[in-house]
DNA sequence: CACTCACTTTCCAACTCGGCAAGTGATTTC
DNA sequence: GAAATCACTTGCCGAGTTGGAAAGTGAGTG
């Protein structure tokens, strides 16, 4: 087992993504501007980040609408939410396992 | 209580530190030597990030003997220890909390 | 036809990070 | 006692990331 740092995604781990991502998988769908409220980053922020995402097989984008305009909506694809889960159990590994050789202590 | 990111704490964050400081957190003190080969960085981009934690005050840095010669431990102050916490609070606060509204869901 | 919505894209400027190489100060080795 | 080794430390990049501001897009509205 190789050491769990290498286990971390590494487009998770950004903050804002580590939160958008969270946001996602603790709902099934969320629009675009209550991502942008919920994440408190701006339009242009949250429309790069979303493309890195997508890019990345994490996350869908439809678009809808709303009487007739139009509305972006996103949501994980199982792959993201594995991944996502795959990433906190890294940290978890990380912050709690990780038994370190203490010199002077065997 | 404002959003769980900003309690994020971006010295520790960074996946190398964050390794560090786990690491430090798991024991009471640890060799340079010993935590480089844990966190598997080289010298250099070791004593970069232990500087850069000494310098937010997470991270005491002793050099003792062995021998003649002189080596270097590092251990967490009971701020280090406390902010590492509060970061790890923070993930999980963000990764399984934050219940989000979903539109047309209320 | 000008204007608003709902994003998208572009253009920066500011960081951060790591590798490599050189530097330090103390200690050994030949 | 000059050269090499140990145990880091520092300097110098170059590459990659981020976010804000502002312009752009395409559809819909007055």
């Amino acid at each position: 087992m190789s050491h769990p740092r290498s286990r971390l995604d590494d487009v998770i781990h950004a903050p804002v993504r580590f939160s958008i991502v969270a946001a996602l998988a603790s709902a099934t769908e969320i629009e675009f501007r209550v991502l942008r409220d919920t994440v408190e980053i701006t339009d242009s922020a949250l429309s790069k980040q979303i493309t890195v995402l997508e890019k990345a097989g994490y996350v869908r984008v439809s678009k809808f609408s709303v009487g007739r305009r139009t509305r972006t909506s996103l949501l994980l694809t199982p792959e993201g939410r594995t991944a996502f889960e795959q990433h906190v159990r890294a940290l978890r590994e990380i912050a709690s396992g990780e038994t370190v050789r203490i010199p002077g202590t065997e």
